[in-house]
DNA sequence: AAATGTGAAGTTGTTCACAGCT
DNA sequence: AGCTGTGAACAACTTCACATTT
């Protein structure tokens, strides 16, 4: 959901997606998941806590014990039955196979209310993600603070992300210009958005989306509520 | 996910969710996409569009014509065969089934920089939704420009949630007050928690929670993107 | 005893193929 | 002809039950 999410771009069945099938797929779900674990891991680490049984390390992640241990088994087997899991080993484990050791390059666009949070938000530093540069229509609008990262015009997004080898972008523009600035990622080499619009731009089949849309998000949310 | 990510909370299996199984429960990932057709209903009506195909709108919403006809069927039938769906009936009945007529009150908790974004963000006022009221350890710390709401201390959180008969709150505060948050949102009452932190904090069972996690979302697109 | 690992069963979600209206 | 509606086939995902290891 949002995540929320949020959701991913319609896969097909049996896709060509799984090409060559080299290391046995990870579900996409399980990707998900394995994201989720690794951050419960790095607390426990910073907690000194070393070992870790799948009972405790699900209920952190809210997940169930059996699904847990699922998911894990796609990336082999580091267990020790009757105690659990080292905690380092199984960090490092997944951020092997999540890839996620080079740190990636993003860029955001449309630094309004939402981007400069974006901008500013510390979150995802520590994670192997770092915000490199921003655009917008127009980047002499004032702002509250200083932003952290350099702010260009949107007439220099190809020549920076080639430059800079980015292949992410972080979307947070208002509906109404969402369509037009996700051709101009595309055409600038992007291969991967995260949007924020509050509409679904269409991209090509090579371009990866995933939306996150607060108003449904919400709406979704109290549908589930219990009267 | 959401997504945002995001994700919902683990459902036991054939759950006691479906209580008295009056109206043929729709699926959960149906009722999440009723959202985003709603908002593209809206988008067409708003340009004087009357009637639409399910290819035409599954094309605006990003998923295949006959996932968007069988998410209608558990609406009913609305269709005209040969012509499509009239615009303003399907953006009703949606309405109707979501519950969303009623104009529900929100409550955010943390005035930090995302915080802010949220609060100043308009997005859902339009789809049913409105911030009526913020929350912040430190109410006094200064913020960029005025706040559109009365903020508060978090000491006030159950007295203004129930005079104001609010059931959902965002929570946009960090990871290490996350859990503590969370329980005095289910103290004062609230059924249903938008969560941000980078954490997944412990609800008891009836309470909703669906999560984004930005960190997470960048990941898994990373992960995605084909080299 | 305590925990992991996993095949099989069960559940949910998606797509197909085509019947049925207009 | 064109497009919706839907049962049935298919695929993905989750949970169970229990064998297995420490």
């Amino acid at each position: 959901m949002p995540s929320g999410a949020c959701r991913h771009r319609p896969v097909p069945y049996l896709g060509a997606a799984l090409k060559k099938a080299t290391k046995t797929e990870i579900p996409r779900k399980t990707v998900y998941r394995l994201s989720l674990y690794l951050r419960c891991l790095q607390r426990l680490k910073s907690n000194q806590i070393t070992t870790v049984s799948s009972e405790a390390l699900a209920r952190a992640a809210g997940v169930k014990p059996t699904q847990l241990r699922k998911d894990l088994t796609y990336l082999g087997q580091f267990g020790t039955r009757g105690l659990g899991y080292d905690v380092d080993q199984l960090a490092r484990m997944i951020t092997a196979h999540l890839g996620t050791n080079r740190l990636q390059p993003v860029v955001l666009v449309g630094v309004g209310n939402l981007g400069s949070a974006l901008v500013q938000y510390q979150g995802f530093g520590p994670e192997g993600f770092e915000i490199v540069a921003a655009f917008d229509q127009d980047p002499e609008r004032q702002r509250g603070g200083e932003l952290r990262v350099p702010l260009y015009p949107m007439s220099r997004l190809p020549e920076i992300t080639s430059r800079l080898g980015v292949r992410m972008a972080i979307l947070a523009v208002p509906a109404a210009a969402a369509q037009e600035v996700a051709n101009a990622l595309v055409g600038a080499g992007i291969l991967g958005i995260l949007n924020f619009a509050p509409i679904v731009p269409a991209v090509p089949e090579h371009v990866a989306l995933s939306n996150v849309n607060l108003a449904i998000e919400l709406e979704n949310l109290s549908y589930f509520l219990q009267d």
